[in-house]
DNA sequence: CGCGTTTACGTCGTTCGTAACGATA
DNA sequence: TATCGTTACGAACGACGTAAACGCG
């Protein structure tokens, strides 16, 4: 058995078991991938996948388990690697993040410049998408680190590092009627007007909806946007009052809108910092998770740098404890 | 990095850094372990040992990482040719098991026969020692299965199934004056003759003087030793009273000897039987731990299958639902 | 006939073992 | 000088790529 039978078993797979894909993925011959699985199946004594004709037509019950095995391995051969590249080009290398357009547009920019000042040499690669997409990217193996609100279980293989609240805010055009209460706002009063919010993702963004609800009221969601910039320009097209969540909301009044605090409305939201069980960080990627959640300490980064189960992180945070983010493009 | 490189690296981990002696357990040349070593350490681009002269001083800090590492994937290749074997070898193969004396006499007999019957072609390997030693040989990673009871802290690397549980027995030589009493036999009767039994091993006999503790009394130990088959031939020279796991005790009766019941005088032991966390178990290994613990289910084994945690199990069993076992040579 | 896999074969790089050398206590 | 690790070198092996054959739709 080589490790690269194991890796050529895994692009296999991963390239629908396809062989000539997933020769051209490796970088080498067709044939040599071919003969290397035919070598591996034959050293095992069974078959890894089922044979239509010449093509491969299926993966067996066996070859299940081999793989989920390979994976393992080669996850451990990255971590290898990965150890060994921290002791000889510590601030060398490559970041790779998923996130949602919010975390990217309003929180990411000052984090990612002061990354860059610490670490000019590493690469960032920014991958951004809903929920889903990122759990299918973390999925699909090639991202360091998933920021995200909400939806913890779409994201089972990760570990998760709380990172800060924030709440909503309400945007409207400026002088809308909304501004000119003499008291707080209310549910009552937003389930009076059209509403533009965010698209209700799984996890995350039915608790606006939930909040209505437990008051008895059914909001009148005219438009939804899946990013915010998009949310206010309709606002502002005056559409309907726009609830977006803070960090974009105080940018507004550059741009002709006004904010109006929503603070105990809505349930607080969380955002968190994931990324893979098992994976070895690379010393980088602890101190860009540190700019994250800046109230980490180095107490508590020693306990996630052990964890190896969500519950070994969960102890170490109380939520009321965590920062809240408002602001735009203000540093924490 | 090539596994070959892998295995060297803790083939010399293993051999205490000692680069021939590793070479010889590999049957290859001393010069081929080094040079890969060295290849390995090329391509990582670290030091994994220090240097003393030519010789190798200590493991590195990043060393003992990589070592960490490697040995969850050599562990994870050997899973992969567990399963393979399973698939075209069913009943071919070995089994090693490190056991108590006191299972390897009294209790494995009869459930080997039964698995020689089963799998005529699988050898076995049985290793016996004290908890600790067992503890040791499981560490030094050539072990299936380690049977034993109690002192479950030793061995926080395997996973534990609760198989059956004893009670204690009284042996006296034939017509001894405890065989006459008409009542029920009690520790104030024990504390006061003297006692010959098993050595008090850290976590298991104890539990014996904790029971006469409890009752304020103090036992006189003559004579300990590590297996029944002595403690019963000293008793027989008269140099005290036995007290043995049932198992032992129930055949003494053919020996000059006669047995005292002693349910409840002492708490009940619970043995397990255990294998490593994250091993692929063949198919005669699951049998083999059905015949060891009987009570188990065919759900319950596949639940044990899937159990990577010692809590995953621990739910399956209640203790006071484990079969009970007296009698020498008694099938259950 | 196109797509994808396997077979055949020549080339090249790697590994292995033997033998010789170097360093350490 | 005995022990242990490294260097050197030739032989054997194995992986790779090209070219060609094969099977299926």
């Amino acid at each position: 058995m080589k490790l690269q039978q194991l890796k050529y078993l895994l692009a296999i797979v991963d390239n629908g078991l396809n062989i000539t894909a997933a020769a051209e993925r490796m970088y080498t011959s067709q044939p040599g991938v071919s003969k290397q699985l035919k070598l591996l199946e034959e050293e095992l004594g069974m078959q890894l996948f089922t044979r239509k004709g010449k093509s491969l037509g299926d993966i067996t019950v066996g070859g299940l388990q081999v793989i989920d095995r390979a994976r393992i391995i080669m996850r451990e051969v990255d971590n290898i690697r990965s150890l060994a590249s921290d002791y000889y080009q510590e601030a060398e290398g490559s970041l790779s993040i998923a996130t949602t357009h919010t975390q990217a547009r309003y929180v990411l920019p000052q984090i990612v410049t002061e990354f860059r000042k610490r670490f000019p040499k590493v690469s960032l690669n920014l991958h951004q998408g809903t929920s889903e997409q990122i759990a299918d990217m973390v999925a699909a193996n090639d991202i360091d680190f998933a920021i995200a609100t909400g939806s913890n279980d779409l994201f089972e293989n990760l570990l998760l590092v709380p990172s800060y609240r924030w709440d909503r805010s309400i945007v409207v055009p400026k002088g809308h009627a909304l501004t000119k209460l003499d008291r707080k706002i209310t549910l009552q009063d937003l389930a009076e007007v059209p509403l533009v919010t965010y698209v209700f993702s799984f996890g995350g963004e039915s608790s606006l909806k939930r909040a209505f609800a437990d008051e008895g009221l059914k909001p009148d969601v005219v438009f939804t946007a899946r990013d915010a910039d998009v949310i206010k320009t309709y606002v502002r097209m005056g559409m309907g009052v726009g609830i977006v969540a803070s960090m974009a909301a105080d940018c507004a009044d550059k741009e002709g809108l006004q904010v109006i605090d929503a603070e105990g409305l809505f349930p607080r939201s969380t955002t968190w910092i994931g990324y893979r069980k098992n994976a070895v960080l690379r010393r980088y990627m602890f101190e860009f998770l540190q700019l994250v959640a800046p109230h980490v300490s180095s107490q508590q980064l020693d306990d996630i740098r052990r964890a190896t189960s969500q519950e070994d992180i969960d102890v170490l945070f109380d939520a009321s404890e965590l920062p809240l983010r408002g602001g735009c493009d203000e540093p924490l």
